[in-house]
DNA sequence: AGCACGCCGACT
DNA sequence: GTCGGCGTGCTC
């Protein structure tokens, strides 16, 4: 009798045995999608192993096959054990997420038939030769194009497949575009959003090499002979997953990399710590990719030593600021105001008792926005029209606080009435990153200190990306406010030396124990009543502060933030050796903890 | 996850 | 008496 092992897309790590009826036997492979009755449900498994015999008692029947020949090959099965491990989550979890939504419901594969892997080893990963990945940091943006055309066809050129990530859409059609005008073949566009995406994944899978360009999830589509994987903006958060299993795109393409022997190469005009550490080893390539136009002027103005009027004043502009404005205004250049956003909304608050309008839902405050003369809370669909006396204390006028873009704008209009703004000064948030062509000659950046000031390990390296972007916008000079101008980040940016920044920042990093020298866990619990949040949150604290061997339980705090679409949220850090420690680590202590209307979910090294 | 079983409180 | 809350265990 032969029996199969089965996982099914449920938070439960251990494989089903099912018993192989006569007939198709042997048409039951490792890799088969199949049904089978499953708590008198008939549900979508994976076959991941095939055994001789079982310890179970009462075997069912597998129901059948799903598809004529296995869906998944050895590889994306080893790929989504390895995710599985990393990312705290079962095989089956792991084994769905790399699958088109389709597939999991049970839809039928159409079109040609892809080749036979059949299977009945375990899966193991065979001897593939390596090959080093590359760090592309690229300080003139508009060349990786060509240096992207010339290694997928090289990759082409010698029969296999090359997988092409980007951080948006819009990329991925000018990508698109470019490699249609390079005359590339056979290339694809695959992205969650395209109706035609489940016939372009099916289409990939049953040739022998394809050009596949595409967002996140496209680091998992099925191309056969894989050769080279690139990460357009690797430094770009999209690239993590929002929903569990929290994975993110760069770690799926040096996993799937490395078990396939294919390439993979980091662009970035900022990589990201992480993927610059290796390089110092040489455990990484790197190309360097020069800047073609001048190196801008950085100028640091230190808030802290502004006259005491100025400061005390709270202009937004400081007189250093708007002479600079000023003079490259009347010489007909263009200026960018460029404002971090996060904390620079517009919020209002009561004028009697200090109260902020907040969201119902999400307890964080609302946002006021002038052109449409609406509050809206900016985690849900949340809005309402701003009350004219406090709502809590029925005494106090509404006062509107806070810089926006709205407000920056408005404030510019008064200092520079002869401007047109939005021509000759633009005021953005890091949108502005997105659109490659513009070049300005003066870029003003306000009020960088709070998004320095977070507290967040990864504070300084976000910042440094902004910043590094920034400067790809001008030729000509950017000046900074900010009350830390002795900060490693600035000084880099003032030498256009990025190595002070990476040296530096990783030398604290190894100091405070941070990544990449150790990995972190954020294990999250949600419900709806707060204290009992608050209560499972610090049982399950204590619990997992025994810790084992090279993981730590850190700290508990609200979630950020506290309270999202009515849910409350508490937190717990964790700090390991390795993900995959975390993970066994937290999948053994989370098992057999449950708290009624708690939920609780894992991420590994969030953002 | 999702569902059944089982054990204690307030209620037609 | 029982309806229903949710803690616990199990799913081949």
């Amino acid at each position: 009798m032969l029996y199969a092992k089965v996982v099914l897309g449920l938070p439960i790590d251990v494989a089903f045995d099912y018993s192989l009826p006569q007939g198709f036997g042997n048409r039951v492979c490792v890799g088969a999608r199949v049904w089978v009755n499953f708590r008198n449900r008939k549900s979508v498994g994976y076959v991941v192993g095939l055994t001789k015999s079982s310890a179970i008692r009462n075997i069912k029947d597998i129901l059948g096959l799903v598809d004529e020949r296995p869906l998944l090959s050895k590889e994306m099965l080893l790929l989504a054990r390895k995710l599985a491990d990393y990312y705290c989550c079962s095989y089956g979890e792991a084994i769905e997420s790399i699958l088109p939504p389709e597939l999991r419901k049970g839809k039928n594969l159409e079109g040609a038939p892809q080749r036979d892997t059949l299977l009945s080893e375990p899966v193991t990963l065979g001897s593939v030769p390596q090959v080093l990945p590359q760090v592309l940091h690229d300080l003139e943006p508009k060349r990786r194009w060509e240096i992207y055309v010339e290694e997928a066809k090289r990759a082409q050129d010698a029969g296999r497949s090359a997988i092409i990530l980007f951080s948006d859409i819009q990329l991925v059609l000018r990508a698109k575009e470019i490699f249609e005008k390079a005359k590339v073949n056979d290339v694809h566009a695959l992205y969650r959003k395209e109706k035609e995406e489940f016939m372009v994944w099916q289409e990939v899978r049953s040739k022998e090499s394809s050009i596949v360009l595409g967002t996140r999830s496209a680091v998992f589509a099925p191309v056969n002979n894989l050769g080279l994987i690139i990460l357009d903006h690797e430094e770009d958060s999209v690239y993590k997953q929002e929903q569990v299993p929290h994975y993110h795109a760069r770690e799926a393409a040096l996993m799937r990399a490395e078990i396939e022997g294919a390439k993979v190469i980091l662009e970035s005009f900022s990589p990201t710590v992480g993927t610059f550490y290796p390089v110092k080893d040489e455990k990484t390539e790197y190309r360097l990719i020069k800047r073609q136009k001048a190196y801008p002027q950085v100028k640091i103005i230190d808030t802290k030593r502004m006259p005491y009027a100025e400061r005390k004043s709270k202009e937004i502009f400081s007189r250093l600021l708007t002479d600079a404005i000023f003079s490259v205004l009347n010489s007909k250049g263009k200026v960018l105001v460029f404002i971090n956003r996060r904390g620079f909304a517009t919020y209002a608050a009561c004028h009697n008792c200090g109260k902020a309008l907040k969201c119902p839902a999400c307890n964080i405050s609302l946002v006021y926005h002038f052109d449409q003369d609406i509050l809206r809370c900016h985690h849900c669909a949340f809005k309402m029209e701003p009350p004219k006396i406090c709502p809590n204390c029925n005494r106090g006028y509404i006062k509107y606080s806070g810089i926006g873009t709205d407000k920056i704008e408005s404030e510019l209009a008064r200092i520079f009435p002869q401007s047109r703004i939005g021509e000759d000064i633009v005021v953005s948030t890091s949108f502005i990153l997105k659109d490659e062509e513009r070049n300005f000659d003066l870029i003003c950046v306000l009020n960088i200190d709070n998004a320095l000031n977070r507290v967040d390990y990864m504070a300084a390296e976000k910042v440094f990306y902004l910043l590094s972007g920034l400067i790809t916008l001008t030729d000509k000079k950017i000046i900074i406010s900010t009350s830390f101008p002795q900060h490693h980040c600035f000084e880099a940016l003032v030498k256009g030396d990025p190595r002070i920044f990476y040296n530096e920042e990783l030398r604290f990093r190894k100091q405070l124990k941070y990544p990449p020298f150790r990995h972190m866990a954020l294990v999250k619990a949600r419900g709806r009543d707060e204290q009992k949040v608050k209560k499972a949150a610090e049982a399950l604290f204590e619990k997992l502060k025994a810790g084992s061997k090279g993981v730590e339980a850190l700290s508990i705090n609200p979630g950020d933030p506290p309270k999202l679409r009515g849910n409350f949220y508490w937190q717990i850090l964790l700090s390991g050796l390795s993900p995959q420690k975390l993970s066994k680590f937290l999948k053994i202590h989370l098992k057999d903890c449950r708290y009624s209307g708690i939920i609780v979910t894992v991420d590994i090294d969030p953002l």
